[in-house]
RNA sequence: GGUGGGGUAGCUCAGCUGGUUAGAGCGCAGGACUCAUAAUCCUGAGGUCGUGAGUUCAAGUCUCACUCUCACUACCA
């Protein structure tokens, strides 16, 4: 048993999030953090609302709210959302609180000693009417390119070409309207990445475990020459800049830290709440020293689940910020990077209301049918689909014919001539042998997987194991037998009840609300569905003989063709 | 524009350091069974692995060119 840090990438505040975003961190995570749990390690899975930041206060402008409000009622939303889908946070925190304002400035001032930020001037695009700096993007105004007349000041939309927010052509506030805008200098601190390129290169290079993607992204971005960043913003919502006493540093009055500067440090400020909230202790997750934490290559392994836009800022920015401390924080071990759900060709959108959101998706389909489809379909080597078609047909088939159907079958022929008993009797014989060769090869294949964090390989073999359930019914035929000798009937009926209990234990990571009726309707007690498998051999006697069990109510009910119609009439997809 | 991924059966995807007849799921066709949510099980059809060259005894797997597509490109987060 090990100790494993678990991180998903902090959602945004800004709006309850889509399909894509769960599927690209948050839900991986909760299904290693729950395999991981039963596997019997010690668990700290993290998560929190990103909370500052330009559009945090433009939507709560927009919402006619205090930004403060706005970020606690959308944390509200999001934490909720999350509780819907059954993600099984230790501690789902806020980027907000006075935790990590607190170690935010105490990074800031430790990387200040250590020489790694520095104070620069910077030209920044100012509106007038909005009274506001204006992020790149925010401005708007005609490329210079290609005469487009909705150019946004960091990429031109129409050729694609980037841009300087300088050199639009009429450009404007995309806040406002308004084209009283200029540009004025800024001061701001930037952080010295510059220097730390060869320690993180190193770093890097040594890690092991990382999927291609996250170690590619990050060994492009030292191969172009790590720029400094500026981790200072001019904004009013935020961790503000101070000196070590706490006072507001010198022309840093009306600016706060930037958001991925103090975002990822949140990581480590939750678990701080965390423990004060608990009466745990955050140290020994995240200090390597006095013999806590990572000390000797023992303890805590750190895993962190990301889309892989953020691969930058974990493997490259935040990195800097722990190792240039001098400080002995934990390290990612792990970095396990997601590409993108896509959408009918395109990408979702918030912005654009492509896809389907977190709440919309509840409203239309149990927590449960998308755990099992977003994992089994993860991102993993690939931008992957999503579909209506896709979505019903592996729910239909995988959940509702595989699994949900094994478990009626038998569980109801049980009902019936069995008297919902487990019962006595019966040789093993060819069928049996075959079935106990399959577990054994696939449940540690399994096990590996989850391991590895091969998310579409451990739900397919988790399939297999279902599949491998029918297929020894087939072989068993109970029924078959039973007209002419109950007890070999008897042994088919046993091994199949044990494999309903085991694949409702095997079901728990990925689809826990089927799960746990599952393992309700076959009296399976709580202490019982860890995944301590032993001899694997023993799984398929494991209830004892008389043990009672009832037949659940259907598991899964289908999605009908109709409903992919109204969906894809409601949500646009299709063709 | 630059950089990095991809382009493998109708669909969604596996294929590690190159090595016998290229795999899975879905879909499709045929068969079996009847305990079960018309579910399940078996068998089969279906691919010149984006295009064109090259290296090699041997390439989906390496090299080059071309093409399509997606992402990233540091002030959105």
């Amino acid at each position: 048993m090990s100790k494993i840090l678990i991180t998903s990438a902090l959602p945004y505040i800004n709006g309850v999030k889509h399909l894509g975003n769960l599927a690209g961190s948050m839900l991986p995570a909760d299904v290693y953090a729950r395999a991981m749990r039963l596997m019997g390690h010690e668990v700290l899975y993290i998560c929190a609302t990103d909370e500052h930041g330009t559009p945090a206060e433009l939507a709560a402008q927009a919402a006619g709210v205090d930004v403060g409000q706005y970020c606690t009622q959308m944390h509200e939303e999001q934490k909720a959302a999350g509780a819907q889908f059954k993600l099984t946070f230790d501690y789902f925190g806020r980027s907000s609180t006075p935790s990590n304002h607190a170690l935010t400035q105490h990074f800031a001032h430790v990387l200040e000693e250590n020489g790694l930020i520095e104070e620069r001037v910077s030209q920044q695009v100012y509106s007038n009417a909005d009274g506001r700096f204006l992020p790149d993007r925010y401005v708007e105004g005609t490329c210079p390119n290609c005469d487009f007349e909705k150019a946004r000041g960091d990429q031109c939309d129409n050729c694609g070409k980037l841009l300087d927010p300088i050199d639009l052509i009429n450009p404007y506030s995309s806040v406002s309207g308004s084209t009283d805008v200029e540009v004025r200098d800024t001061n701001h601190l930037y952080l010295k990445q510059s220097d730390m390129a060869d320690k993180l290169r190193d770093w890097v290079n040594a890690a092991e475990g990382w999927p291609p993607l996250a170690t590619s992204i990050a060994l492009k971005w030292l191969d172009e020459g790590l720029r400094d960043r500026a981790i200072t913003r001019d904004l009013k919502w935020g961790i503000p800049v101070t000196n070590k006493d706490g006072s507001v540093r010198e022309g840093f009055e009306g600016k706060v830290f930037y958001v991925w500067f103090d975002a990822p440090i949140e990581y480590i400020a939750a678990s701080q709440d965390w423990a004060a909230e608990t009466g745990n202790d955050w140290e020994s997750w995240w200090r390597t020293d006095n013999g806590k934490g990572d000390k000797d290559g023992e303890g805590v392994q750190y895993v962190q689940f990301m889309g892989k836009d953020n691969v930058a800022f974990h493997a490259l920015s935040f990195p800097t910020t722990l190792i240039g401390s001098g400080e002995p924080w934990k390290l990612v071990d792990h970095i396990k990077a997601f590409n993108w759900v896509t959408w009918y060709g395109g990408k979702f959108s918030t912005s654009e209301k492509r896809g389907v959101f977190m709440d919309q998706a509840l409203d239309i389909a149990p927590s449960d049918y998308w755990r099992w489809h977003l994992t089994a379909n993860a991102p993993e080597g690939n931008d992957a689909a999503f579909t209506w078609e896709e979505f019903q047909a592996s729910v239909n088939s995988d959940l509702a014919n595989v699994l949900g159907n094994f478990v009626n079958r038998i569980t109801k022929y049980c009902g019936g001539k069995f008297e919902g008993k487990v019962p006595a009797g019966g040789e093993p014989g060819e069928a049996e042998a075959w079935l106990v060769a399959e577990l054994e090869t696939r449940i540690p294949q399994l096990v590996s997987y989850y391991e590895a964090r091969e998310f579409r390989k451990a739900m397919a073999e988790t399939r297999a194991i279902w599949a491998a359930g029918n297929e020894y019914l087939t072989q068993a035929a109970p029924w078959t037998h039973y007209k002419t000798d109950v007890e070999q009937a008897a042994i088919g009926v046993r091994y199949g009840l044990n494999l309903v209990a085991l694949f409702g234990v095997l079901a728990q990571p990925i689809i826990p609300d089927a799960a746990d009726k599952i393992l309700s309707a076959m009296n399976i007690p709580e202490d019982n569905r860890t995944w301590n498998f032993g001899d694997i051999a023993n799984i398929v006697e494991a209830l004892p003989i008389g043990h009672e069990i009832s037949a659940p109510d259907v598991l899964f009910a289908k999605i009908e063709d109709t409903d992919v119609a109204d969906w894809t009439e409601r949500f646009g997809g299709g063709a």
